[in-house]
DNA sequence: CGACGTGTTGATCTCTCTCAATTAGAGTGG
DNA sequence: CCACTCTAATTGAGAGAGATCAACACGTCG
């Protein structure tokens, strides 16, 4: 595959993704150092290597975790194309957690101080990357609700639900037929706090009472509304309500 | 109580703050509105509030968390002096969470365009900002571990310890005499994902096993080793083994 | 003094985990 | 083309960590 260059990157247009002027497109290509691609399956970052540089996903789907020493894993975040990896870590710093890709991959790597570059060249970039930053807190937040307060069911339910939406941005059809669905159930029972075994029985009931399907690796919500009831989606109504997916 | 300066700020002068020089603290003055006082207990935002501005805890000590429909509740951090609140809500939006005193507590009180200020006028303090709000991400990170993968006893230890050291930060003696310690035990269950009655039995266990005290409001970590041990603190041993609290 | 918040403990109950076994591809080598 | 191996999904059975239900102790406060 080619490298594509950031003015002609394929993620640019899609409506999540900030407006960048020129000159921004120019500061981000010039601190581009290269692409790097990956199988399924690959480690992008060990849990605790110490010279991560900054990537952007630019294509695939990988995912962020944590493990305890006797192999216990939670995964803290699933990464679509267009997110950040390793703004955690300070440069210099020991990651705090891996990264593992689900699908084959492209990522695009960043010199160690791009972080810096762009917010000295380009505050507003800056000011846009600590914006993106909380927000992948806020996904972390959500999760950490449902793993410590939604029963098995629920969890499951929100998680099939902020899957299909995120990846379903992506898509031109949004979501319309489906979208890629890439994780096998152990992902589910990893970034659910949930055991493989429950997770195989509560995802078969969900799916034998019609909620939704999983198909040859795609995801298709099939009654969102009644998912999104499951999973109290937006939380104790003190949040208006919003139109669900 | 007088409102302080920033340049006075006795949090200024703590290891952990990053150096600033005199023009950064005037531009965070010249952005600072008023100091907020609250008692324990109070809101400081409500879930779903939509006009947050930016605060800094001065004083004090608090938590964000959300809630479900029917009351669940799950704390996602705990704030001590010195922390951000309200990074995450991008301007105009709603509070994902909610933000509640523990103790009595000092808020410094930013105009909401502060953020974008910071970032306009010193890249570098903008820069801190992303690497604070990267640095509260992996906290959640931590948490998500603990809830998804650990035993009660373990999460206990591990909140325990974390808690104990970030306490200990702020203080001149190091935590030699204990820290503060102005949590209920409601309040550590939904930190945990724990029901009460369950985190009172485990916390008594850990108690009479002699790994720690609780009393008048204070924590005292009386085995800090045997407590690290239990809650698997260095993850899988991938990363370097570092000295303990 | 009664109401209330917090901590404590005992007795069930149940959701989820662990253990075990089976099925169904997909890939590999002979 | 078939035996063999591996991974992922499935399902049943039994075990257990943690939840829920109930009661009680203690201190504070109006």
């Amino acid at each position: 595959m080619k490298e594509v260059a950031c003015r002609d990157c394929p993620l640019r247009p899609l409506p999540l993704f900030l407006v960048q002027n020129g000159e921004e497109l120019d500061l981000v290509q010039s601190l581009k150092k290269r692409e790097l691609m990956l199988s399924a399956g690959d480690t992008l970052i060990h849990e605790g290597q110490t010279d991560a540089p900054l990537y952007t996903l630019r294509q695939g789907w990988a995912f962020r975790f944590k493990t305890l020493s006797d192999g216990r894993r939670q995964i803290l975040t699933f990464l679509l194309a267009g997110d950040f990896i390793g703004v955690q870590q300070k440069m210099g710093d020991a990651a705090a957690h891996g990264v593992v890709t689900l699908t084959d991959a492209v990522f695009c790597v960043f010199q160690r101080d791009a972080l810096w570059e762009l917010h000295r060249q380009s505050p507003a970039m800056g000011f846009n990357i600590t914006w993106l930053t909380a927000h992948e807190e806020s996904m972390v937040d959500d999760t950490l609700l449902s793993v410590g307060r939604r029963s098995a069911e629920e969890r499951i339910a929100m998680l099939l639900i902020l899957l299909f939406k995120r990846a379903a941005a992506l898509q031109a059809d949004g979501g319309a037929a489906g979208v890629p669905f890439p994780l096998t159930q152990q992902h589910v029972a990893d970034g659910l706090g949930l055991s493989l075994v429950h997770t195989n029985k509560t995802l078969r009931k969900l799916e034998r009472r019609g909620l939704h399907r999983i198909e040859d690796g795609r995801l298709y919500l099939r009654d969102a509304r009644a998912l999104a009831r499951l999973a109290d989606l937006y939380g104790d109504g003190r949040q208006a309500q919003r139109p669900l997916v």
